[in-house]
DNA sequence: TTGAAAGCGGTACCAA
DNA sequence: TTGGTACCGCTTTCAA
């Protein structure tokens, strides 16, 4: 027997109609127990599967889920992707990443693959700025956004992190050490999430009754050599002697720039970096970070995988907690 | 209009027969220009895709490619993916993900679902252990095995990474440092990959002239779990002082391990990690370690792809460096 | 309990 | 240059 493997072969192979097979299969009860039993014995010797592309195209729609990062590097976005593969293998869904690089012509790209294949709903972290308002909307496909919330984005939910209280202790414990120049690299303000942290780090000057001194504050769309860069400057000026870092990327681009001038983080200068990949304690003294709630961010936005896209926008947010080492 | 933009509903809409519809979007030549362009305008401002469930069906194959990986958090396996993500994307490959955390059972249901996906197909960890040799066939999925090699297989090709070198070389710095006891942890013999590695590290001791102590050496099925009891074990016997990894996670096992225990890795205690995450060399005076070809392996893993299952089964291979710290 | 027909969205093939 | 038909694999609906 060769070729695919099909309810119509197997139906021929055993001399009986398809639709007795494809009852036997799908556990229909109107099959005689003798047929079934033998059906079924046949499909597994011959190793059936259904073919998903028919059951797509009956309008019974795909178990496809897209997931669009900016990168799969940062242990951050690993660790979402790794627990979401997880929850989405228990629940038989099909897991397709696509990676944006924070870059909206990427992205536009990959929701548009993703209609090809009538996903049934996407989760991404919206890349920073504007897009283009003229674009296609993506219904029927449930978009949930993580982390970034994007206005106007006709989204069905959005599932944040709130990190506000976590950056104002930051500045707040640095400032407790006695640190008066307190830098912050972050994201622009394409972005809620951007706007959300700089005010945190706002206040958290103003709860330490320092003042705001804009040369400390660098922000832009966020990336590794974003990051990099303005610790670069900071250092260079020589304002700063301790920085507080908005955005997982920029965090880790801002450590290198540390480590790359021979300062160990904790030492020679107070960092505080974001999200709290495991070897942040095991470079020098161990490395201050706001720590994200991946494990909850995932199992929501699963979660909210099943919701009927007629349910009402939802936001849910989850805290990041201060680590201090 | 509402529902589902198809070619038929984009005819209806504008009075003619869906074949038109098919050419003018398909870029057949037989389609009067006039109509080519109010059709394309129509497609465009209804933001039409094509049905990928559709053109599965006619057999004309999907561009969905499935990648099995253990986890996706270990930075070897993380940027393989996002690698693999990227050039995927450029050639508008779908890239499904799925984790079998090197579980038998778990890697078979990922390949049954891709299957269901029709997958054009497989890049693949194969986990250790013999899988049930009754199981099914994958054909028509092409399937590529990445690092580890399993016997008797099936698979189209394989990619794998040269490491004797770098792990004997390893073993001969550690000798030249004066160490005596050199322990190894690594994988059991199911898969070559293993056996091949415990080899290297012998021949690093038979060059070094030194002998091999059973007790020094620690194989098994490889996780971040048995890295760390084994280095707990060869730290707790005193017998070694160093260690060598063969593999990307009994190297992250081992290392806590040895952090947990306040060792500082190369100065406390020699260690050679495998895998070289750009951590490695932030901790402690920086990690020694087994540097991966990741770049290499994931652009011929891509350029493998689009072989066609007829052609002989292939191994390409790698090579590994030491980076020295 | 079983079978036959129709349709989902495309394209190859033939007819006009 | 256009249009009609049939088919891919599966299930819903109706008929036997």
């Amino acid at each position: 027997m060769s070729g695919r493997i099909t309810i119509k072969s197997i139906a021929r192979d055993l001399g009986i109609s398809h639709m007795t097979v494809s009852r036997a299969l799908s556990n229909h009860p109107n099959v005689q127990k003798s047929t079934r039993e033998m059906i079924v014995k046949r499909a597994r010797e011959l190793g059936y599967v259904k073919n998903a592309a028919a059951t797509a195209m009956r309008g019974d729609g795909t178990r496809i889920v897209g997931l669009l990062l900016p990168n799969i590097v940062n242990d951050f976005y690993a660790r979402f992707a790794n627990v979401m593969a997880e929850v989405c293998a228990a629940q038989s869904l099909h897991l397709v990443i696509h990676l944006t690089n924070d870059d909206l012509g990427l992205e536009q790209q990959a929701l548009e693959r993703l209609r090809e294949l009538q996903a049934m709903a996407v989760v991404m972290v919206p890349s920073p700025g504007a897009p283009d308002a003229s674009l296609p909307d993506m219904t029927p496909m449930s978009i949930i956004e993580l982390v970034r919330r994007r206005e106007g984005s006709g989204a069905q939910a959005t599932v944040l992190v709130d990190d506000h209280d976590a950056l104002r202790d930051a500045v707040l414990h640095l400032a407790d050490h006695g640190h008066r120049g307190i830098g912050y690299i972050g994201a622009s303000g394409d972005l809620s999430s951007g706007r959300n942290r700089l005010n945190a780090y706002r206040e958290g000057l103003r709860q330490a009754g320092l003042p705001e001194d804009p040369a400390l504050v660098h922000t832009d769309a966020p990336s590794f050599g974003m990051g990099r860069k303005s610790a670069e400057h900071l250092l260079a000026a020589g304002k700063a002697t301790g920085i507080v870092c908005g955005g997982v990327e920029i965090s880790n681009g801002a450590l290198s720039a540390l480590m790359h001038q021979g300062l160990k983080p904790g030492r020679d200068f107070a960092f505080v970096g974001y999200g709290d990949p495991h070897w942040y304690a095991w470079v020098a003294q161990g490395i201050m970070a706001v720590r994200l709630p991946v494990e909850d961010l995932a199992r929501e936005v699963v979660a909210l995988l099943g919701n009927e896209p007629a349910q009402a926008k939802e936001t849910r947010s989850f805290k990041a907690t201060l680590v201090i080492r």
